[in-house]
DNA sequence: TTGAAAGCGCTAACAG
DNA sequence: CTGTTAGCGCTTTCAA
């Protein structure tokens, strides 16, 4: 059995009975070349099967490889599923591919991941930051003009563009809603490390709210959670007061799933819920669940869309966009207080 | 401002006063250096940031690059997110990267998908097939040792290795879950095409259980969907029937939403439900939603695990290996018939 | 309209 | 222990 060696651009040309350059020309319709040529070439081309080798055309240039390299902190969370889809769509256009990794917001795996990035020569590199990494170690590569975009979370160390939801503005709203239909004790489950930007952003947003209707902020109120079962915990642990609250709002959807899940359970039927970024089934809980739903494609194609426009010579200053949410109320913000 | 070039094996020769082959040797522990050297060249690396040149390194070998191609439908689908996730952590310690395109289902996006995964010279091809694929073309690059791993469904026109979820015996084990509970008319709601291999197997699983228990099937008793606004309103037609189905089998999440929208919707607390593929708040909802669950972390770990087993050289048959489903019963299945 | 030569960054093969 | 040469597959000069 041979070794099946593919063919390469020699092999065609050799076919043909022309030089390498001639049918490197014809591909890529670079100078001119006669239609007899050209059909030759073709037909060379598409008898042999032959395939331009993309890592060495990238290689010839010094230049960067067709590849965008995203770092997420886990690929089988949906909302960085569906980015990474935004992504695709947008830059697909332009010949560009995904690379794609999972920090598990773990910042020596995330480094460990930008490195063979940069390695591989990308062309755009985009990270959702794992909580402490830092990424002023980038400053060089931006310099050598290769577009870095933060998603979802702003990085450390490094200015550079960034693509986020209205996570402040966004609760603010969820927990108005709940104001205005009477609640006054608003209970706040968040994930842990409190110091993960969205996490901030959203209790930001939260304390916005309760200042404005000239509510007394309460630290009893707030608690954190690493997980489900942890976020169900707290969740009993706050409707276990003395003085319950009447209203939760669940911080994001891995601690909606035990809010969720201890709310139905205790069947608590008087506490109102909103949460921060939509579930697949929210409209078939009882009572519905209302969500402040983030829109995690459009987060990918504007992070596309800039990452295109930098390669495209845009030098501008780096550029915060802010990708809004939307309060859908379904049912479960309107118990009254 | 200079065009900061990155820095190349040649300069940090230069800069250490040694030939780039000594440099080469050091980074790869490749032949003998003195400590001294070393040193040196480790020195200069760190001081002028240098990156070796993945591209160029493949290359040269003219060998294939360290990444694994992956074709899926969707991306923002977690199940193939997930499936994702467990090829990278089974492929990561071999220093293979991940290179990612959605096909949308569409035989063409995913031929174009595949042809700029095989120009990009991945090591390894990880395809889960759309409908109407057809993947005969890539028996050349098998040959040339390229190990193929079909993802979820079978490819077309080629053996490969492939990784599925016992599809049949899973909905079998569903339906019969439901027979045992007295059901004697019961819904099926599919994903379209029919002539999707999931939906095939799974369809057979539930024939295979009806056949078992001596029950008739009945094609009325099967609809079809593209969505879950379809499947909602297949659900209802089903369930306005003179003798409308006691209770469903959901073939799939995306279904699944449909279908329990409607049942919610029309408060139907008369119909069991049974869905293939788990949802994240299933056990919230009223009744608990009893699935078939997947397991799409093992399926990827098992795709990643086979492709390397090739790449060092097994030559044996390709083979089929299929993930285990596992009835979760959490009561909407419980309902008598 | 076409070709020859050189070189991208790296490493295998052979010296020294 | 270290250096030289050659070449991976392609494209960019520069000539013909």
């Amino acid at each position: 059995m041979t070794a099946t060696r593919r063919p390469t651009l020699a092999d065609v040309a050799r076919e043909v009975g022309v030089s390498a350059k001639t049918v490197s020309r014809v591909l890529n319709e670079d100078g001119p070349s006669s239609p007899e040529t050209r059909r030759r070439v073709l037909d060379a081309v598409a008898r042999l099967g032959f395939q331009p080798n993309l890592m060495a055309k990238s290689i010839r240039v010094g230049g960067p490889d067709t590849t965008v390299g995203l770092v997420v902190p886990d690929l089988g969370n949906p909302f960085f599923g569906s980015v990474a889809g935004g992504i695709e769509e947008a830059v697909r256009g332009r010949g560009l591919t995904l690379l794609m990794g999972s920090s598990d917001d773990d910042p020596e795996r995330e480094h460990a991941l930008i490195r063979t990035f940069l390695a591989r020569q990308v062309s755009v590199l985009m990270v959702a930051p794992a909580v402490g990494a830092d990424h002023s170690h980038l400053k060089a590569h931006r310099a050598a003009r290769m577009p870095v975009v933060f998603l979802d979370r702003p990085g450390n160390g490094l200015t550079a563009d960034t693509v986020v939801s209205s996570n402040r503005a966004g609760t603010q709203e969820g927990v108005a809603h709940l104001i205005a239909r009477g609640h006054r004790r608003i209970g706040f489950i968040g994930d842990l490390p409190t110091r993960l930007y969205t996490r901030r952003e959203r209790i930001a947003g939260y304390r916005a709210a309760l200042a404005e209707a000239g509510l007394p902020y309460d630290r009893t109120l707030v608690a954190d959670a690493h997980d489900p079962a942890g976020a169900a915990e707290a969740t009993a642990r706050l409707l276990a007061r003395a003085a319950p609250p009447t209203a939760l709002l669940s911080g994001n959807n891995v601690m909606t799933i035990g809010v969720m899940t201890e709310v139905s359970r205790s069947r608590r039927k008087d506490v109102a819920v909103v949460a921060f970024d939509d579930v697949p089934m929210a409209a078939i809980l009882d009572p519905a669940l209302t969500v402040i739903a983030q829109n995690p494609v459009a987060m990918g194609e504007l992070a596309g869309v800039v990452a295109i426009e930098r390669l495209e010579g845009d030098r501008s200053r780096a550029r915060t966009i802010m990708v809004e949410t939307r309060l859908v109320p379904r049912g479960s913000g309107e118990l009254p207080g």
